[in-house]
DNA sequence: TTAATATGTAGTAGTTTTACTACAAAAGTT
DNA sequence: AACTTTTGTAGTAAAACTACTACATATTAA
């Protein structure tokens, strides 16, 4: 009898994961939990088999809460469940200790096939993840953080972007041209694979 | 025997409100879409009552559904579903003709409760909503918050600045001219008190 | 130890964004 | 009703930014 914890701050998202497992799964018992401080009070009550876990929650620090709860409870299956976009976000929770990482935008049916996977002791990973994973294996560069794959002034010149400046000020600021510091923003672009400050922003986020 | 149509984009979102209604309300007969084109196609198959609209789907824009829908469908009744800010958000869509806004992070007995009330054919305003209504209604300007100074507009184009998309993609999904959305950006950071897109997010976090 | 990349820097030409101005229609005030 | 402010919209000139190119010096890989 498989005990599962679900924890997502939004009740319908709870409701509808908590049927969707107990339809699918034999005699699955389903808890639910709306912030973390109920997660880690629920997961010491008794011992949970799977913890399906809402990473976008106000006031968790994804990471932090990952690392936490690993320490603690060493033999639970996690599988991150973000509406956070995979491909970006995905990786650096398997990292971190998670076991699966799927994204809300999936359908039922993969949310079914990542639950039993993780039961049944497996990792698991999205179709696109898998794919990813692939590309990456043959491609190593890719595959580690692309922020550290920024040289130390194109580093420096980016903690400026995310602080608002503009290229001209940038420039100003450290005696260059101005086509110097945008030449620098747009490989930091690149390396980021971003197309804008906002989501220059929201990758640093991530990995930091 | 009342007709309601849940969009959202995440299908466990719509199978838990779907099955919250089914629960609640007599005979239901509960619908789904998971974007926007798929909503008026449903729409014009059959004759709803109620419509659910998340609306934070991506390629929505927001307040021109609302305008559409309400154009081919002056009787529906709307209630916005979204897990953006009630109190920022939720007079504005209002305004633009909903009916109700809800919260995501509100529970299940509030979804209920929106639900019926909007068959009904009354408005639906959730407790904090009409909390700040009352206070707004003494208090006129002076304690509101920046951001409820924007207009309507202003708000829809801000939205599409927090996305990160460019004064020149806004203006050719609105259809209109690059100036004009230059100028509607103008007048956002004026209001906001902020010189770049990166302060203004942040604004708007520190108000949700 | 070559050869291949990455890094720090900039010029030029072309795009995009902003500033400033403007004006009619709507909303709000007196 | 008359007056003021806000909103939705745009043109034009100026400012900011990007793309593309370039090149010398480090680094790294073969």
């Amino acid at each position: 009898m498989p005990n599962i914890l679900v924890v997502d701050d939004q009740e319908v998202v709870r409701y509808g994961t908590t049927l969707i497992l107990q339809k699918s799964i034999e005699d699955a018992h389903v808890s639910e939990a709306a912030s973390f401080e109920d997660t880690l009070k629920m997961l010491s009550t008794k011992k949970f088999d799977l913890l399906i876990l809402d990473i976008d929650m106000p006031g968790g620090n994804n990471h932090q809460m990952l690392d936490v709860i690993r320490l603690r409870h060493p033999d639970i299956r996690i599988l991150i469940f973000s509406s956070y976009d995979e491909q970006i976000f995905g990786w650096r929770y398997l990292e971190a200790g998670a076991d699966g990482f799927l994204s809300k935008k999936t359908g039922i049916e993969e949310i079914k096939n990542a639950a039993k996977t993780l039961l049944r002791g497996e990792k698991y990973l999205s179709p696109t993840l898998k794919q990813t994973l692939l590309n990456n294996f043959t491609n190593k560069k890719a595959a580690t953080n692309p922020i550290q794959r920024l040289s130390s002034r194109e580093n420096n010149i980016m903690q400026l972007l995310i602080k608002g400046s503009s290229v001209a000020e940038i420039a100003e600021k450290l005696s260059l041209q101005i086509s110097t510091v945008s030449t620098y923003k747009k490989r930091i672009f690149e390396k980021l694979q971003v197309s804008n400050v906002i989501e220059m922003i929201e990758k640093v986020q991530l990995y930091s």
